[in-house]
Formats: structure tokens, C-alpha cells, sequence
DNA sequence: ACCAATGTTGACAG
DNA sequence: ACTGTCAACATTGG
């Protein structure tokens, strides 16, 4: 469940959920997920759930007088109310307009994060700037770029400290949508690429979570390439390829996002030609 | 039965 | 000190 627009698509029903609601009990007693003591959020029972805030992938619910409960999804983290207890890791009564519901934290993987803190906790606040909530400043992520000489566009624009909220599916899809190849150095990234390459992660972003906000009436891969490794481009119907980059899967297109500079120019000597990747290894675990 | 999966972090080698 | 590469985490679903 986990990159930005879902995130954001869990903050507006947790806020939808549990406005003003009061919580009844909360039991966490999953070692691997919470961080902290696990005594602790008995501290928040009788306390009213009042704002909910996402910077990337990470969600805070305030309960006022600075305590807040930081949860981040990990890879399989979301929060269901009601639904069913099959992968239930934290379990949370609470009552609104005297109506009683379990809220839960699921999390199959066990990869997620909850913990209990005030405003200022480090992950949260170690955070770059969130595509929705801050809007990409062009000229920040510009340098950020130009100066990352060895590493992949991809792999920076992933880092949460550049980007707050982008992953593997958002990165994929942005780079696609501007026309850049995920291996190209970041720092080899021109001024015009990075304009679109903004517009594109905000195109991306937007349409997932407009996705999200159709509910079950969602398709099954709303994507224009992740996961579409194999099938034809869809704005070109080159095969688009799969190759891993900085240890995750990495779709794209060959002819749409070109690895060699192919621009025109019969002045210069022919540019060199794209490597070609290595047959198709596989591995990962992730 | 096997493989891949939306993330993060820490170890290790060069 | 920096950089890149792996492995690990844990579990499910196709
Ligand atoms: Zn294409």
C-alpha cells in the first residue's frame, strides 16, 4: 500500500474514519513494528483522535498535547476499519457519535512502523519535501541532481530526503512521462528535463491517486508501464524492458527514454550506442 | 512450487 | 569518507 498517493489515500479515510472519535483502547503488541514501548499507547486511551498529516510515507495522528502516532506502511501496511482480522498487527476501539468500530493496522509483511512520540520525531523530520503538500521547487531538485555524479536519476529521485513520498511505481512512471531513462547519472539530468520531469511526477501522483479515490472500481494496474515489462509502450509499442537498478525491478522504454543522447546532429560524430543490458538476470527479495 | 513484491537500513568491499 | 552492491527483514499471492 505504500508510496505517496496511497498514503495520502489512507490519510483521507483514517480522517474521514476517526474525526473526532475517541479511543477506547489500543493494544500493539508486535515487537517488529512498534517502536518503543509497547506500554505506552495505553497512555492514549481516552484521547481524541484530531488531525492526520502525511509527509511522504510516513502518517501522524495527532491526539493532542503533542502526542502523536507516527505509522509508516512499510510494504504492506494499511489501516482497515472493521474488515477482517486476518493480518491484524494493532488493534484500536474507538467511538464516534456513540457508534463503536475497530480501527486495525494490517501488515502481512510486518515491515511497517508505529510509533508514539511528539512533533518532533526523527524520521518524520528528516523528511525532504512532499510533492503534494509542498509542490516540487524545480530549482531545488535541480541541484540536488546535478550534484549526484555516480548515481542513477531514479535512485535520487527516490531518496526521501530529495523527495518525500516517491518509490519505485512513481519513479517509474514519472521517468517514463519524461521521457528519461531511469540509469541516465543524475547529475547528466538538463535544466528542460527537470521541468518535465516535475510536471511528470505531479501528472503521476495525481493520477494514482485520483485511482485510489475510485475505490474498488479501480483496475487491477493503473500504471502506464510498472509491471508492463514485456508488453508493448504505450506510446510507442517498443517492448519496454526490465532490468534491476539500484537492487529494485525498473521498467522502460528503450525508444521513449533513450540511454545515448539521440539528438540530431550530423555536425558531431555519431553518438554512442546504448548499452545493452545483460540478459535478464533475476533476483531480489524485497 | 517458485518467484516477485509499492521499503528501509546496515554491512561490507573497493 | 564515499560509492556501489548485497542481504536482510517476513509473508503472501499469482
Ligand atoms: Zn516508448
Amino acid at each position: 500500500m505504500p508510496e505517496l498517493p496511497e498514503v495520502e489515500s489512507v490519510r483521507r479515510k483514517l480522517s474521514r474514519w476517526t474525526t473526532g472519535a475517541r479511543l477506547v483502547s489500543a493494544v500493539a503488541s508486535d515487537r517488529r513494528i512498534v517502536r518503543g514501548s509497547l506500554s505506552a499507547f495505553a497512555k492514549l486511551e481516552g484521547r481524541t483522535f484530531r488531525s492526520f498529516e502525511r509527509r511522504g510515507k510516513w502518517l501522524r495522528i495527532g491526539f493532542g498535547e503533542n502526542q502523536y502516532l507516527y505509522s509508516h506502511l512499510g510494504m504492506t501496511g494499511d489501516w482497515e476499519l472493521e474488515g477482517e482480522e486476518r493480518f491484524e498487527r494493532a488493534r484500536f476501539e474507538i467511538v464516534k457519535k456513540k457508534k463503536k468500530n475497530v480501527l486495525r493496522y494490517t501488515d502481512p509483511r510486518r515491515w511497517g512502523v508505529l510509533a508514539l512520540a511528539g512533533e518532533d520525531f526523527p524520521p518524520w523530520a528528516a523528511l525532504g519535501p512532499d510533492p503534494l503538500h509542498d509542490g516540487i521547487d524545480i530549482d531545488r531538485l535541480e541541484k540536488k541532481l546535478s550534484v549526484r555524479a555516480k548515481k542513477s536519476v531514479k535512485e535520487v529521485i527516490m531518496e526521501q530526503k530529495v523527495l518525500a513520498g516517491i518509490g519505485n511505481i512513481q519513479a517509474i512512471e514519472s521517468l517514463w512521462k519524461a521521457h528519461i531513462h531511469p540509469k541516465r547519472k543524475a547529475a547528466s539530468i538538463e535544466h528542460e528535463e527537470v521541468v518535465a520531469l516535475v510536471k511528470a511526477i505531479e501528472w503521476s501522483i495525481a493520477r494514482t491517486l485520483a485511482d485510489l479515490e475510485l475505490g474498488d472500481a479501480g483496475k487491477d494496474n493503473p500504471f502506464k508501464i510498472y509491471g508492463n515489462a514485456g508488453r508493448p509502450c504505450p506510446r510507442c509499442k517498443t517492448i519496454l524492458q526490465r532490468f534491476e537498478l539500484g537492487g529494485r525491478t525498473t521498467t522502460a522504454c528503450a525508444t521513449c527514454q533513450p540511454l545515448a543522447k539521440v539528438k540530431p546532429s550530423r555536425t558531431k560524430p555519431s553518438a554512442k550506442r546504448a548499452k545493452t543490458s545483460a540478459p535478464q538476470r533475476r533476483r531480489s527479495r524485497r
